[in-house]
DNA sequence: CCCCGATGTGAGCCCGGTCTCAACCCTAGC
DNA sequence: GCTAGGGTTGAGACCGGGCTCACATCGGGG
């Protein structure tokens, strides 16, 4: 009936002003709430709004104001729960405040990342929250920067730049994990993530993720605090599609010298390798340890319960949401970034190396876990 | 250095068209392709864009072509994985589609909802695809198609309202999963979720949403079909937070004839039900059996893995977004919307029922399921 | 009685693009 | 030599709000 013969025109401010019989200004005073009104002129243009329903357009107003009320999010995955919840306390946060959010993907591509930081800018948005794909190929950071619009990092850094990062303290929780494997006995650790690298990881490998560098800082520096040497040999980067990560699972578990605790980097690679180990009909803590970073609720049904290093991943959106917003409101941030701490959560699925006849020198000779270990182990728990 | 004293203006037009020494029309054809411009022209032009590093405001092209290339996405709640991966599918297409999304959030909230749509319409969206919370209020959606602005739902239909609908064949699945579940023996299956409502289900309850009520359609008829009552009891919804789902669990599995089964209406309601089932100490699916909506990767990694319905996510994701786009380029859909269909997959998590002394009449004798069930099973597995 | 400020009001510019229109140049055809 | 018609060009309208400025109008104080 009513609908759409020939997409008609919006109501614009000067027809409800032309329906009042008042002038365009007198008009757009009474719909903006400035300037004086009469209450006479102001209660017939509120009702020549509403008769028409009237809306005005954000675009038009955007344009003259300069603000979009819209902030850009750009992230390398949103089906990956982890971002998914971040995604979730940017949005709550930036709903709170009055801003939209434009969702970006980038399949962690540096291309993608590029190209869509470009388009919000051309969009105009207000500001952005960016967890770049490379913490070494910054140039477009840099460039977003220089114009002078807000922009937040979120999970990772990027060289140079001196903006706003959001990311907990990666290192310290990296060694905590790594020496709490070395008191267990474990000295073949391995460490899978997605992160694109050109060749196999190696004592010389630059990597170009802050997080994983920082996560890989954090695991050297306990084993050579341990004075152990560092098994480069199971890191492994490029852990894509399910199938790779399956192929890289059984490679670390049926090396002559395996792995015998394998840490891995997000919630979508666990799935995988815990898929691999599973096939391989090994058992979790017995044949291999596992932990991952981050603390999903499906952790704890798995058969172990599963360790974690628990990220505040929701409260890291919602502070580089705020973050953000008190950048684009010329706010120095309240109190700088609120400290937030990773934690190491013990559940069932690490436990001592199986004892090995052909050990190397320096390993510790029993199997078990000391007692302060476990000691330690539940405090957290 | 180069950098932001006093916010400096945007390049525009009107400076391109300086540098090189043109009109503003000259300039805005060249950088535009369009009419005609002198080879000479154009290369001054686009050089001096270039050397100015010009980009157009795509806010103000929004203003006078009336397109946006955005499209507005409105769904309950994405850190559940189910949006989660439909958001991904949707993204992806739209990209593909040389368009922007913005994504809203709603917990489910009929006011949220209204709000996030008049919003989207607001900033002159392009189209909208929107997750009802509910099928009954849809007003504001009424609005959306009246204005003539493309809308497409996702997952669940709105009364009365002639828009293109992406869903599964919901009563269908259904029926055949009670259907299986009945074969096995069960007679007490329970249904839980999230979906809002005043007062406990009854047989008189209207419920709200396309979807739910779907399911539960399905359920009755295979009830009805085997002539048997349906459970009104066991069906439960309202199961918001983590806390009010272990409670219900609790409650349906301490009745004095409890649930033999239990289905639960997405993944954070599965992870709660999970939870309580392993608080109470007991096991499936000796004691309950569950089963749930959509397959994530983490189902197969319980003990036992789970069977569940699975829904093509993703790609209702890519269907959505794909159906609006030819929506707003005035196409009709390719070949109508793909038919996604669901398909039950069988796992570990569904058995026959415990024996119990004191059953009502009409049920079967022996708890064990019959042959030719077992088979049926394997066949989709 | 006159001046002044406070209050109302309308005309019109601005944001940064797109696009229409009329004018201009130049050359081929008569 | 003159004109029709194509290629080029610039001026300026327009999208829809925000906002400035100039011009009332009115009441109170000196």
């Amino acid at each position: 009936m009513s609908s759409n013969n020939s997409r008609r025109r919006d109501v614009t401010v000067a027809d409800v002003a032309r329906a009042a019989g008042v002038s365009k200004a007198q008009a757009a005073r009474a719909l903006g709430n400035y300037g004086a009104v009469s209450d006479d002129v102001r209660e017939r243009v509120l009702a020549a709004a509403e008769e028409l329903s009237y809306r005005p357009n954000e675009l038009a107003r955007s344009m003259n104001t300069g603000k979009s009320h819209t902030i850009g999010v750009v992230v390398g995955d949103i089906e990956n729960p982890h971002f998914g919840l971040a995604t979730r306390g940017i949005t709550d946060t930036a709903k709170k405040g009055g801003y939209n959010v434009i969702l970006v993907n980038t399949d962690e591509e540096q291309d993608a990342e590029i190209d869509a930081v470009q388009v919000l800018l051309d969009k105009r948005v207000d500001g952005l929250i960016v967890a770049p794909a490379s913490s070494a190929e910054t140039q477009h950071l840099q460039r977003v920067y220089e114009t002078g619009r807000p922009l937040v990092l979120l999970d990772r850094a990027a060289q140079g730049l001196p903006v706003e990062t959001i990311a907990v303290n990666t290192t310290g929780i990296s060694h905590v994990a790594t020496q709490y494997l070395l008191d267990l006995g474990h000295r073949r650790v391995a460490f899978i993530s997605t992160l694109k690298a050109e060749s196999p990881f190696s004592e010389a490998t630059q990597v170009d993720s802050s997080q994983i560098s920082e996560r890989l800082e954090g695991m050297k520096r306990a084993f050579s605090d341990n004075g152990l040497p560092f098994p480069y040999d199971l890191v492994r980067l490029n852990a894509g599609d399910a199938d790779s990560i399956r192929n890289i699972t059984r490679e670390l578990l049926s090396l002559p010298d395996p792995a015998t605790a394998v840490v891995a980097s997000d919630g979508l690679i666990a799935l995988s390798v815990l898929g691999a180990v599973q096939e391989l009909g090994l058992s979790i803590p017995e044949d291999v340890s596992f932990l991952m970073y981050d603390d999903f609720a499906w952790t704890r049904l798995t058969t172990p319960p599963l360790t974690v290093i628990a990220q505040p991943v929701y409260d890291m959106g919602v502070a580089a949401a705020t973050a953000l917003i008190h950048q684009i409101q010329g706010r120095k941030s309240a109190n700088g970034s609120p400290v937030l701490e990773a934690q190491l959560i013990h559940r069932g699925s690490v436990g001592p190396p199986r004892a090995r006849p052909n050990h190397g020198p320096g390993a510790m000779d029993g199997d078990a876990a000391p007692d302060y270990i476990l000691s330690s182990a539940s405090e957290l728990s």
